[in-house]
DNA sequence: TTGAAAGCGATACCAT
DNA sequence: ATGGTATCGCTTTCAA
């Protein structure tokens, strides 16, 4: 492989000329830049990555930490953070998370070692304060859905209350008033903001419902299994049940047929993600969108122009989900 | 943040001493060895990698390329690949190649200016002279889920003829003799194998099906219902469908609801992959287990011990399909 | 065992 | 506009 002094050589100019003509910054005479580009091309000159970012201090990859690298949700994300970034020439580390807190700190550790110019994390065991320290301390980081105060625009946040708002309130409008709530690990944040605008659209509604219609899942299939077996074993009645992710809506919907229950006649089912596979599912799955895809990018950008061309361009970080009705919502007397 | 030189003066020892201690392939006496831990710890000292990487000629890290960031199957594989890799402190570098020939050599070109030690390709676009080209110049390769002559072992693939074979096989068992197969895209390796199994499976139990019986899908949903819409206008009749993937087997199934026909008393579904999705549907998705998580783990693997340990331990690379039956295979008479 | 010094392959400042 | 040169932080001979 080639380095930057065989070209200088061959070109007959200095080494600054070549980092010249390559960084592009710097003005160099047409006469001069054509030679080193010829000599660039005839000894097929790449330069060496690794020794720009040692030099330059800017290693032109970004970390990305999900919970997991499977699961639809995470998917749309990080192809909309690799799709962006890679558009500008940036590598994307991954490294997954397990939404555990010693492991989530192990994987931001490890990206940092690699000296990350930014890292995009989408965490929930790590404390606030956790990731203030880690900005302060110079790595840039951009927080995906999760508002963290003293972050201020550089968290991508999906208005999570309102998106369990809209939700009920679309059962509401149906009619019911007998409704069941599964939601996620309480422990989140993103769970208690969706179950806050669960009860706001109740209250608003003027419908009380029984405490032994919430149940907390666990984000899973089996979670929204559990969680319908046990609705249905109660004898207090419920004609829907609002999700907090597709995934237990999903598992609500099998349990509810493997109890020869129909979805939508016997029971309404609505979910939160608008994942793919809710487009798929039989009926099909009534649902929030959750704009994870747009997201990722949204985070990408950040990291591109804060980062890369520190233009202060003031982005879009608050994004708003949106109901998307299917086929697993009915209306009732 | 504290160099090697600091560490080194504040130890009272040689710059060399430190690297020393550090990799610890070297004897250092132990009097040394723990002025040099106290020294690093005092100064919180955390090695620079952009520097190791430039003067090893060694980066750790590892370029993964799959068709797309999103969907079960390269979400499992991905996974694999990224737990394997951390556990041994390797860096994983993740690129879409979107099954395109020119944004997957794109995207391979990309990861190699990143210098990459190696790469995990899952590719169908570009050609076996193109990957063996790739080899040849330097680039240590390792393909999931294709045979490519001449990379030999670095193959890490699936018997996905027996695959084909393994799903037709048990339509017919189950008395089947009208059976339709909805195909991937015929251009790709996987696809054509799958049905050559399909075709033995088809010739062993005797069994002749008329050229209409066969689409060509596209591995989506859509293409699923696409095929199965076809399928019921067309006179000829048929009583299973053995589709070339999970995705299509979803689409051909909520298109057979959305015509009133019945999964499996009407008809049977086959799928292929097993991706997560196919226990959540309705019915439940008879299909063919692909292990993709454990093939990613499997081409992990190969690339530490091939490229990081050089024991040239053989790893078994040719992985076998198993029928995982469930729901939408149903006996006829 | 230990240290000195020569790279690794670029960038960037300072003169000219 | 161009060149010389120090620098980035570490690894790795080569002597001692």
């Amino acid at each position: 492989m080639a380095t930057i002094y065989e070209v200088s050589e061959l070109a007959g100019v200095s080494l600054a000329t070549v980092s010249r003509v390559m960084n592009g910054n710097t003005r160099v005479s047409e006469a001069k830049r054509t030679k080193v580009l010829a000599a660039m091309k005839e000894l097929n000159y790449r330069p060496n990555s690794i020794a720009q970012s040692l030099a330059s201090n800017c290693t032109n990859s970004v970390g990305l930490l999900v919970s997991e690298l499977y699961g639809p949700f995470f998917g749309e994300m990080m192809s909309g953070v690799e799709g962006e970034l890679r558009a500008a020439g940036k590598h994307v580390i991954v490294a997954a998370g397990h939404s555990d807190e010693a492991s989530e700190k192990d994987a931001i550790e490890f990206l940092i070692s690699r000296k990350c110019d930014a890292l995009i994390l989408h965490v929930d065991a790590v404390s606030d304060e956790y990731l203030l320290d880690l900005n302060k301390k110079g790595t840039p980081v951009v927080v995906i859905n999760r508002y963290v105060e003293g972050l201020g625009e550089s968290c991508i946040c999906l208005n999570n209350e309102l998106g369990g708002y809209l939700a009920t309130k679309a059962v509401l409008e149906m009619g019911h008033r007998q409704i069941a709530y599964v939601s996620g690990p309480m422990w989140k944040m993103d769970v208690r903001e969706r179950l806050a605008g669960h009860k706001r659209a109740l209250k608003e509604f003027g419908c009380e419902v029984p405490d032994s219609l919430y149940i907390e899942g666990d984000f899973h299939e089996e979670g929204g299994v559990a969680a319908m077996q046990q609705l249905l074993k109660q004898k207090q009645p419920f004609t829907a049940v609002v999700c907090a992710n597709d995934e237990m809506a999903c598992g609500v919907m099998n349990c509810a047929r493997d109890n020869d229950l129909d979805v939508p006649s016997d029971v309404s089912v609505m979910g939160f993600d608008n994942v793919i596979m809710s487009r798929y599912t039989f009926p099909h799955l009534t649902t929030i969108d959750f704009p994870s895809g747009e997201m990722g990018r949204m985070a990408a950008n950040w990291v591109r122009h804060h980062i890369y061309e520190d233009k202060k361009k003031p982005l879009n970080t608050l994004f708003e989900p949106t109901l998307v009705l299917r086929d697993s919502l009915r209306k009732i007397a």
